[in-house]
This record gives C-alpha cells, structure tokens and sequence, in this order.
DNA sequence: ACCTGAACACCGTTCAAGT
DNA sequence: ACCTGAACACCGTTCAAGT
C-alpha cells in the first residue's frame, strides 16, 4: 500500500495509544512493534513522527504532565514585552496578592498532580527524571516557583519547596503503598516480623490507605512550611 | 567446559555485578546477556541460581534495602516466644520509651534510607513497587510500623506515616531534582517561562539543592507530626 | 549441580523501495 | 511525505548435551 492519501498515524494517536498500553500492561510492555501492530501499521511506520522511542516517551510524559491544572497559581503576570524582567525582586507581594495564599495554591496544585500521575503510575519513572526539555514540565516548574517567590519566599527556599514538593508527589504516585504488601497471611511470620500481622489486609484498603497517607503527608508538608514563612517575617 | 569443579557463579557475585551494571549504566543497561559477558560466562549461566531475571533483579533491591539503618528503632522487643501477641495494644509507651523519642528516631532512618537509595537511583523504581515478599523490606516496614505503634501513634495513623515516609524518601533518591533542568541556558525562554531565568545552573549545584531540599521537607514533615502527635494527647 | 551452544520468539532501528 | 518488508544486532528463556 505505500503512503496512503491520508495519513494512517499522527503524533497525537500513538501518544494515545502507547499511554493506554503502559496504564494497561506496563512500561516494558511498550514496544514499538506491539504499538504499530495496535495501531494497525507496521514497527517502522512510527519512525516517520518520532525519531526514537525516546522521544516517543517523552511525548507521552509530557501529556500527562499537560493534565496537571497551574490555574491556582494565576495567569502568567505580564504577558506584555516585559515579562523576562518581572521575576527579579520587587514583584513579590506588589500585585496584591496576600502572600499567605500560598499554602492554599500548594495544596490544590499538589492534589491535581499527584491526581494526574496516580492516573498513570507506570509512566511515573521516566515523568520524574525532571523536566528535560519538556514544555509542561518546565511550564509547571515556571509556574511553582514564581508564585512561591511572589509570595515572599527567597529563591533559594521557593527551589527547594518545588524539590520537595515533587519528591513527595512523584513518591506518592510512583506505587500503591497499601498494594506493594502482599495479600496473603503467610507472608508475615510473626517470628521475623512481629508487627505486620495485619499487613495482607493493607492491599484490600489500597485507595483509603495511599489516599490517607497523601493528604497527612501533604497537611504535615504545608504546616511545617508556614512555620518556617512565618520565620522569614521575624527575621529578615 | 561444562560443570568446573569450583562453581564460576554465586547468586552473591551476579547481585554484585548487577548492581554495578545499574548503577554505571542505567536499569535498561541491565541484560542477562550483557552481565553474564560481564561476569565471564554464557547467557544461560545465570539461570543456575536465579529463575528469572525478575528474581534477580528482586535479589538486587533487597541487597539494596539492606543497606538502610533500623538501629534507631531498637533490637527487636520480646526475641522470646511471646513476640506474636506484643504488637496489639498494651505495649505502648510501657517498656520505658518516652515516646517523644520516635521524630529523632525516623529522622536518623530517614536520612539513612535515603543515602541508601540515593546511591542507587537507577534501582528505585523497582524497589518502590513495595516490599514484595523481600526480607529487608518486610524487616523495615515492621521496625518503623513498630516503632510508632509503640510511641503512641494509633496504627492506622502509624500505617500513613510509614508510606508518607517511604513516598517522599523515594522520590527524592528516584533522581536529582537539579539535574533535571537542563544546564543549557537557552532551553529558558523568558517568553515561556519567565522564573526559570536561572534554571539552567541548577545542575551545576546538584548536591546542594537536592540535599537541602531534602532536608527542608525532612524537617517539615516532623514538625507537622508533631503537631499531629500533641494533638493525640488533648483528645484520647 | 553447573556450565555450554543452539534455538525460539521477541526487541529498536536502518534502509531501500514503493506511491 | 508516509508507509512497507527485509535486515542487523540485540533481547529473555528453554533445552539437550556435557562433566
């Protein structure tokens, strides 16, 4: 058949289907034959919209990360021409914004992420190799740490929160914790180990436990960070 | 040369060798050809002492695992007979703890998890899958669950703490938050990201910022505990 | 028991050939 | 420009054969 009149592939449907194929069956389950065979075409085809299957993955971690909402961190301030010189100093608190709104924005911001990437936890490892050049994954790191520095946190500090906001996050969704204990009571000898008698009845509680631990976690995060934001006000 | 009479292999020397070959070149590096070329035998050697690479590379974490410091939680109470019943209720604050003990106690373990995985970033996805049926990993999920069921913590809340833990010292050894920005300053388009002005040193401090950022939210993550723990003592 | 080579069904990627 | 089949150097794993 050779090139058909119209094109049988497009980046968008094999970026679709190589998501479904990792969420169903796993990243080693990725192969670009099993991939053109799903999509009807044969291995090569996909040479002709992705230069490797490296870039490939980077296509589809992108998208994910696309699904991550930034909304709670406000419209990019300055659309104008000016604004590569807005992120310096004098920005921070101007614009009216409070400054205590931060927790808040953090809290919702890392709830819809950790939504976006427990939707696809088999995808996380390669998501949390950092932003590369990805658009998303840079737009979002753009955007955390600017409203963290326009809150009033120093550069330094609103880096290391990004850091430790996504260690969490990406841990959080890089495995069930409940799921990762076996179901069954034989594991757990109580001679070796005395306290886990209960533990083959975690993975039956997989969504109440991960879910629970996310938001302690996440609550335990934010409280410890206002203590130390209301240290930056004492000494500054 | 078939059978020599000193074996060639042990499952100690293919775990050795394994875990090298992740750590210099990455988990897809790891093949069972490639390391038996390294060790100096065939292909098929490998399956003498393990059934599948899936073994061996459940070999390879839990050598991994074993590396983390459980010290801090105590030798393990009641080595006698009774340890079985010891988890349930009675035991807790009794054996002369203080229970304010345990922040400084998942501190230290924190810390030597963390260096533990750290030094094997290339292996933390499988090892986050969970403990499996692993010894060390089953051995460190009883001493932390323990530790905090003995310091007061109800087990539930106890069982949230240990996968918050887990999740945020994964994903801080799963890979440098500063190295995943890429060094290359014209990745930063002002027009596009107009906070990541500086982005592209941040790999340049690697060691720093992930270190600090780890131990920021480290510190946090206590407070917020701890807060969370004093709360316990007002309403029973 | 422990190693070998041959074999099977897979991989990612290149390339010449087709329209 | 976009698809194909053939080909190359790889995979994990099985198995009969050797000692």
């Amino acid at each position: 058949m050779a090139r058909p009149r119209t094109p049988l592939l497009s980046r968008e449907r094999i970026v679709a289907a190589a998501l479904r194929l990792i969420d169903d069956e796993g990243l080693d389950a990725l192969s670009t034959r099993r991939l053109a065979t799903e999509l009807s075409v044969s291995g090569p085809s996909l040479y002709n919209h992705f230069a490797t299957k490296d870039d490939l993955l980077d296509a589809v971690v992108d998208s994910v990360i696309g699904e991550v909402d930034l909304s709670m961190f406000g419209t990019a301030a300055g659309a104008a021409g000016d604004a590569g010189a807005a992120g310096a100093l004098g920005a921070a608190g101007v614009a009216g914004r409070t400054g205590s709104a931060w927790p808040q924005a953090l809290r919702d911001w890392a709830r819809s992420y950790r939504a976006a990437l427990a939707a696809h936890p088999n995808i996380v490892p390669v998501l949390a190799q950092g932003p590369g050049r990805r658009p998303n994954a840079l737009r979002l790191a753009d955007a955390v740490f600017g409203h963290l520095v326009e809150s009033g946190w120093p550069r330094g500090q609103a880096t290391r929160i990004g850091a430790l906001m996504r260690y969490f996050v990406t841990g959080s969704a890089l495995a069930s914790f409940a799921a990762g204990f076996p179901a069954d009571a034989e594991v757990y000898d109580a001679a070796d180990y005395p306290h886990l008698g209960e533990a083959h009845r975690l993975a039956g509680h997989r969504g109440t436990v991960d879910e629970g631990a996310f938001e302690t976690g996440l609550e335990a995060l934010l409280d410890g960070l206002a203590l130390r934001y209301a240290r930056l006000a004492e000494r500054p």
